[in-house]
Formats: structure tokens, C-alpha cells, sequence
RNA sequence: GCCCCUAUGGUCUAGUGGUUAUGACGCCGCCCUUUCACGGCGGAGAUCCCGGGUUCGAGCCCCGGUGGGGGUACCA
């Protein structure tokens, strides 16, 4: 085999369009697009809908909807698998012809009767029928070998693989066959997914045989877990990507945090663009142990990447994700207080919808009597103000302090309380002058 | 049951026969400080899953267990 079978790369994702697009399938995206970009090779798109039952319309468009906003495109598809049945049933054809697979009408049923005759570790070995489902021949010598990329040579023998059942009696073809005919007519150079696959492979590994191709070289990746250990889910919290979107993270951060979760290079760097991503990326490298799912690593992560826009593209992103407008000069005093778009209203909201009630406590605790009386002389210092700027805000309340002599939380504390409506906001100072005059000293006297 | 993969602090990882076992998240403390954060500094936390081997020497190599995961569909 030639080393030009391999160069340039040509990779494919390939999802099934059964549900939305888990965070386990937007990292397999992802090796894939940054093997492309990083190489200057080409990201091919299938979508796998052999299965009629399940697949639908709706999943495919949520799915491209979460490829785009994670920003991983490609250059060729989607493509419709359904939409190659008539090449799936001219090589299923010649398969026959050739006698590399069989007809039959053999069950569940007879596979487990097989079984239990001739050992659980025994292939199921059919034979030909007129007509009924196809079944690819397995020789029961010898083994076929998975030259993995990330975990080396993984052999299977023979005589423990079924005959795959490789179109129905419809002569549909199913995925072990689709997927076989669809990567060597497109010419695919490298499989990456995931290890969910990696059983698969060697039946996949028999129709390439069969077909008389040389195979691509693959790459499974390990799965990805729940904080528990188990199969990431719904119940982990964020499990698909629109999730993530929905939970205020930013597709930039996403990315670096994916990349991440199951690989790393002897660079230390924890934050690392997508270029960089690109260039660095080495499929080889990825870790062979599944990976847990840490949200709080993440919302560490997006935190970074939040404080790292400009001023007016986090506000942009924040006037999408809340539907608002107006924002900047809150997103400004907030910037560096939340992690996700989704921690900005909560935080800030108040500004434009007014102190939250809902903080009792906070309000038992600072609107006591010392509490208003403090209040009562940061309302009068501030409306002596000439100027509502923020140093002219900082200094009469700085005065406030120390003619009261008290402690800067027994005075900044209650103004919080009463703009805000709970103990927790921007700084005071910038929270008032954002307020603006007339509504501060309103929130302030009705808190009094 | 059978086939296959896998195993470094709570989590993600670096490590490729000789290190005080790397970095990050999280956690704790200190500094900053008007709250919460951000930022800075420091700390705790790993019998490198267990048991055998190979070797002068093993987290790294081999064998066997155990735990975890995947597959075992006329699903993908």
C-alpha cells in the first residue's frame, strides 16, 4: 500500500441522526476538523440514517445547528447515507456474486441455538438461502488485526466474530456495510470515533477485504463519563451540546475544553486558542481511558475565555443570550464576576428589573435599623453630589464611612441591599454610577 | 455467558527503565478587598488498581487477577 493512500487526509464525522449531538460526538467532531484544518486535509460529513426507524429530519438540522455553533465546518456533505442505497446494493451484489456473503433467513434465535451447540466463544456460521437477509462470510482461520491509532493492534480471531448481518431482507444496507462502502468510495483516509465502534471494526475490516480496498487507518476514542463514572447523560447536567449553548458557554471555550478531556501533548498549557489546537493536535496522543465530564472546569475555562473578549463582543454575546439591550455598561462592572453568559442576568439584573425581592436574608441582615440609618446619610451625601461620576460617588461615600465611623461594609453593604435587593452585586460604586442618580437615590430612600 | 478495550492525587493529564512523579480544575489558607468574584502567593491531596515475574533498578516491559467501560440487533 502506498503512503499517498493516506496524505492528504480526508476525515469524516459521521453522526446518526437518532437525537441531538452529544458532547462525546462533538469531541469526535472535533479530532476530526482539527486533524483536517491542521493538515490541510478535508472534513467530510455523512450522515448516517440507515436506520429509518429512528432517524429524522429534525435531528439532522439540530445537529448541523450544534456544528455550526461550535464553529467546526466541513467541506464535503452532509451526505445522506440512504442516499447511496443503490451503490450500497451494486457492491452488495457483487459480494454475492463473488460469494464473500450469503442469503438467509437465520434468527436471533438460530444464532443462540448455534451458540449453545458449538460454545459461546463460537461464531455463528449460517448457511446459503435463496433468499432472507445477508450475512458477510467470516473465515474461521485466522484473525483480522485493528490497527488502531491511539491503541495499537487490537487482534479479533475469527472464529469468535458472527457472520455480520450486513443488509435486511429488503436489501438495505446496514451500518457495517454502509459505513465500509461510504469511507472507501470517499476515499476516507483516517476514522476517528468512538471506542463504542471499535467491535465493529473488524467486520468493517471484512468488507474492505471483500471489496477488494485497502482500508483507512483508525482511531477510536475513549468515551466519555458523568461525574459518577457512568455514561454521561441528561442527568450530569449538560450532556448535548445545545445544552452547553444554553448554559451561557462560549463555542471557543468548548472547543479548548474538549480538546482537552482525553488528550494532551507535553505542553503544559491549559488555555489554548484553536489555531494552536490545530496545530498541535496528534491523534496518537489521545488518552486510551474514558474521561469524566467536569462541568466545574469548564465554567473555569469559560470564565477565561469571557474575560478575554472585547468589551463590546462579550456585550454582543450577553444581548443575544439574555434578549436585551442596553448592556454594556453593566456587562462592563460584571465582566470579571461571572464565568457562563447565564450567570450575568442573576448577577446584574437588577439594574434594569430592579432589586430582587427575593432575598430575605440579606435584607434581615443589612436593613436593620443601624442599617437605614447608614443608609439615610449615604442618601444625603449622595444627593449632595454636584457631579454623579465615580470618583465624586467613591469619595462621598468614602466620607459617609468614616463620619459614621464604621466599618465599609456597615455602610456599603445596606446601599447593595437596597439597589440590588440581595448582598451580592458589581462594585457598589460602579453599580451606583451605572444606576444613574435619580434611580439610585429612589432604590436607596424606599430601602430606608 | 462470550469477545474486546482500559487503569497515575476527587477530576483531566505529563511521564515512555534510574524524577523530591508534571501541570491544570476543584479544595484549604494568606494577600488584595465594600459583597461576590478576578488576580497574586502558598498548601493539603497519589501504597502510580492488586499479585507475581523480567531487571542492578519498574509508574513505565511480561503474565495473572480485580475494578471500570464497550460490543454481543435484519440499531448506529
Amino acid at each position: 500500500m502506498s503512503i499517498d493512500r493516506f496524505y492528504p487526509m480526508r476525515v469524516r464525522f459521521a453522526p446518526s441522526p437518532t437525537g441531538a449531538l452529544h458532547i462525546g460526538g462533538a469531541r469526535a467532531a472535533l479530532y476530526n476538523w482539527l486533524m483536517a484544518r491542521g493538515s490541510a486535509g478535508t472534513m467530510v460529513l455523512r450522515i448516517e440514517d440507515t436506520d429509518r426507524e429512528r432517524s429524522t429530519e429534525e435531528n439532522v438540522e439540530q445537529i448541523l445547528d450544534a456544528l455550526r455553533w461550535l464553529q467546526i465546518d466541513w467541506d464535503e456533505g452532509p451526505i445522506s447515507q440512504v442516499s447511496r442505497s443503490e451503490r450500497h446494493g451494486e457492491v452488495l451484489q457483487q459480494l454475492l456474486d463473488a460469494g464473500h456473503a450469503y442469503r438467509t433467513n437465520a434468527t436471533g434465535e438460530d444464532v443462540k441455538a448455534y451458540k449453545a451447540q458449538h460454545g459461546q466463544d463460537r461464531g455463528f456460521r449460517g448457511t446459503a438461502e435463496a433468499d432472507g437477509a445477508v450475512r458477510l462470510r467470516v473465515p474461521d482461520d485466522g484473525a483480522t488485526v485493528v490497527h488502531d491509532l491511539v491503541r495499537g493492534d487490537t487482534t479479533f480471531q475469527h472464529v469468535h466474530l458472527d457472520d455480520p448481518v450486513i443488509a435486511r431482507a429488503d436489501g438495505t444496507a446496514l451500518y457495517n456495510f454502509a459505513v465500509a462502502v461510504d469511507d472507501a468510495d470517499a476515499r476516507i483516509t483516517h476514522v476517528v470515533r468512538g471506542e463504542d465502534h471499535l467491535s465493529n471494526t473488524p467486520k468493517q475490516l471484512l468488507v474492505y477485504q471483500a471489496m477488494g480496498v485497502t482500508p483507512p487507518l483508525f482511531a477510536h476514542l475513549p468515551l466519555l463519563h458523568g461525574p459518577d463514572g457512568k455514561k454521561l447523560s441528561k442527568r450530569h447536567g449538560a450532556a448535548s451540546v445545545q445544552e452547553l449553548r444554553d448554559a451561557g458557554y462560549l463555542p471557543a471555550a468548548v472547543r479548548n475544553y474538549i480538546a482537552l478531556l482525553g488528550w494532551g501533548d507535553t505542553d503544559d498549557e491549559t488555555l489554548i486558542s484553536t489555531d494552536e489546537l490545530s496545530r498541535r493536535f496528534d491523534v496518537s496522543r489521545v488518552s486510551k481511558n474514558p474521561a469524566q465530564f467536569d462541568e466545574k472546569k469548564l465554567r473555569w475555562m469559560n470564565g477565561r475565555y469571557l474575560r478575554e473578549l472585547e468589551l463590546d463582543e462579550l456585550t454582543a454575546e450577553l444581548e443575544a443570550f439574555t434578549g436585551r439591550a442596553g448592556l454594556r455598561e453593566a456587562v462592563a462592572i460584571s465582566r470579571e464576576k461571572i464565568q457562563t453568559l447565564a450567570d450575568f442576568w442573576p448577577l446584574a439584573g437588577f439594574i434594569f428589573d430592579g432589586p430582587s425581592t427575593e432575598d430575605e436574608k440579606a435584607q434581615a441582615k443589612w436593613l436593620t435599623d443601624e442599617g437605614r440609618a447608614s443608609l439615610q446619610a449615604s442618601h444625603e451625601a449622595l444627593s449632595a453630589l454636584p457631579e454623579w461620576t465615580l470618583e465624586a460617588i467613591e469619595e462621598a461615600l468614602q466620607g459617609v464611612v468614616a463620619g459614621r465611623e464604621a466599618k465599609p461594609k456597615d455602610v456599603f453593604q445596606p446601599i447593595r441591599v437596597a439597589l440590588a435587593g440581595t448582598a451580592v452585586s458589581p462594585g457598589i460604586f460602579e453599580t451606583l454610577h451605572v444606576l444613574g442618580r435619580d434611580a439610585s437615590l429612589e432604590r436607596i430612600a424606599a430601602a430606608t
